[in-house]
DNA sequence: CCGTGCCGTTTACGACGTAAACGTCCTAGT
DNA sequence: ACTAGGACGTTTACGTCGTAAACGGCACGG
């Protein structure tokens, strides 16, 4: 049984285990194959493949649809009879790297070892998918999601109807796991982006110029960022993330107990139910 | 002397203090004077003014050399003699509307009552620009940064500068006041690009589609989803932004108070250079 | 044997970002 | 006063984009 999760902090001398090295091949693309070889008979499913892979390699402004039309071995054209538009093919990959979560066996539709090992688990899990497509996760954030209250990174009712009840059925009032997906989303949403955003930077090399030795922007009015800039440099992501869900699922624990909306408090204090 | 600041929450029975409708002019666009009124001689300003004048009426997609140079009664080509290309102009857009910063009354450059008061001060100075911007907002927030460590929002090195200051200088330690500024950079991002994407999608009715009324993607698999639709719809942005805020502050006195990095508290006393 | 779908290609059009050459005016030096 | 030059906006042109529309080949059921 390989690389079991650890829901309780990390190996304190383990690499991060949520990233692309770190694990097995669980959050992988859905496989295309190599570009050219196994004609396959073009389907749109191949195609959401293709697309992710192909941001994940050149970038989200390099996917057009000739391109991607040439890396299937194919006319841009085609594409039209799976798929409407361009817009809607990025929806479709949208939707497919969140749908890898059904694909992770260490994430679980169903809070069947308490809420707090299932939020974990999810956001690890989350975690992975955008530390495995850190090209595509700006698109998971940024575009409009289908209604106002299905928030991103968790861009699916299923996992919004998942969340609700995992949540309801250990102990959260109504409004308590609303609140609670909501201060989820912006948790996930954040870190992670910002995850993404400073692991892009830092390993874009052919992107937009290359001056990656030295690129000094006049740092000699900021003293306190020029003395601080080796303690900025260093990368902490993952036990931030870690210590932030922590404290995060610190905060919902006290809001389960009083099984109210934290906010509004006199809704509670002078009525019994 | 109007809407004076409230950091310490929210007025119980007001508005929202950083809507658009609820303060003064301040956190204002660059005034741009109407499209043709006024033929003035066409500088950087003015084009970057009009620029997220147009984002913030149209939509980031439909931003144009072409559209913003007639929404300024011009060729396009007369916008390259002061912007390199498309891409230097969306970065122009992203820096002019952080510097409203500067011009936000009710934010300051130092800690003069205290890092919380910073901090309470800072973040709602953000949120009023994101609220002022919802269509420029997520270009703040995924255009990749000047540097690695310069992470968004608050993507500028000056402003890098005057919170470590801050922080430093009310007892943060090095090490503490960059986490802080990680955790800080965090929060902001995630609650406000949800913030205003989900008001964006309130809004929107000419961009995508026009079936506003009612649209039903088949709910019937997702009982609590319907059954919470409700809870999930109401907007409490602005009591959770504050919550969420509070609860980061709370958390950064607990690390300031303990002056030292709350991760690997052995590792800052040899630090390599 | 011949329709008749399916499925990928070809052709075409308008919009985009932008390089390059070109006015057109204002100003300064003689 | 005349002219050289620079600042500033326009014109033209090219390659690429998304995609509508017509087309071609191939398999299969009558």
């Amino acid at each position: 049984m390989p690389t079991p999760v650890d829901p309780e902090g990390l190996d304190p001398e383990g690499v991060d285990p949520d990233s692309p090295e770190g694990r097995g091949g669980a959050a992988a693309v859905i496989p295309a194959g190599p570009p050219d070889t196994g004609r396959a008979p073009l389907d749109r499913r191949r195609i959401l493949g293709a697309a992710i892979e192909y941001i994940d390699a050149q970038g989200l402004s390099a996917l057009t649809m000739r391109r991607l039309g040439a890396h299937l071995g194919v006319e841009a054209m085609a594409l039209y009879r799976y798929i409407p538009g361009r817009e809607q093919l990025l929806d479709g990959v949208v939707e497919s790297v969140i749908d890898e979560l059904y694909g992770d066996p260490d994430v679980h539709l169903e809070a069947a070892h308490g809420w707090q090992d299932y939020l974990q688990r999810l956001a690890h899990g989350v975690r992975r998918i955008a530390l495995a497509h850190p090209e595509v996760f700006p698109l998971v954030a940024t575009r409009p999601p289908a209604a106002p209250w299905v928030r991103p990174p968790l861009r699916s009712l299923r996992w919004v109807e998942s969340f609700l009840v995992a949540l309801t059925s250990c102990g959260f009032s109504e409004a308590s796991a609303v609140a609670a997906y909501r201060a989820y989303s912006s948790f996930l949403l954040g870190h992670l982006l910002l995850e993404v955003s400073q692991k892009g930077v830092a390993v874009n090399a052919e992107d937009a110029g290359a001056q990656p030795p030295e690129f000094a922007p006049d740092l000699s009015e900021y003293p306190t960022v020029v003395r601080l800039q080796g303690l900025l440099s260093v990368d902490e992501s993952a036990a931030e993330f870690e210590e932030a869900l922590e404290n995060l699922l610190g905060r919902l624990e006290v809001v389960r107990r009083e099984g109210r909306n934290p906010r509004n408090p006199e809704s509670f204090t002078d009525r019994p139910d």
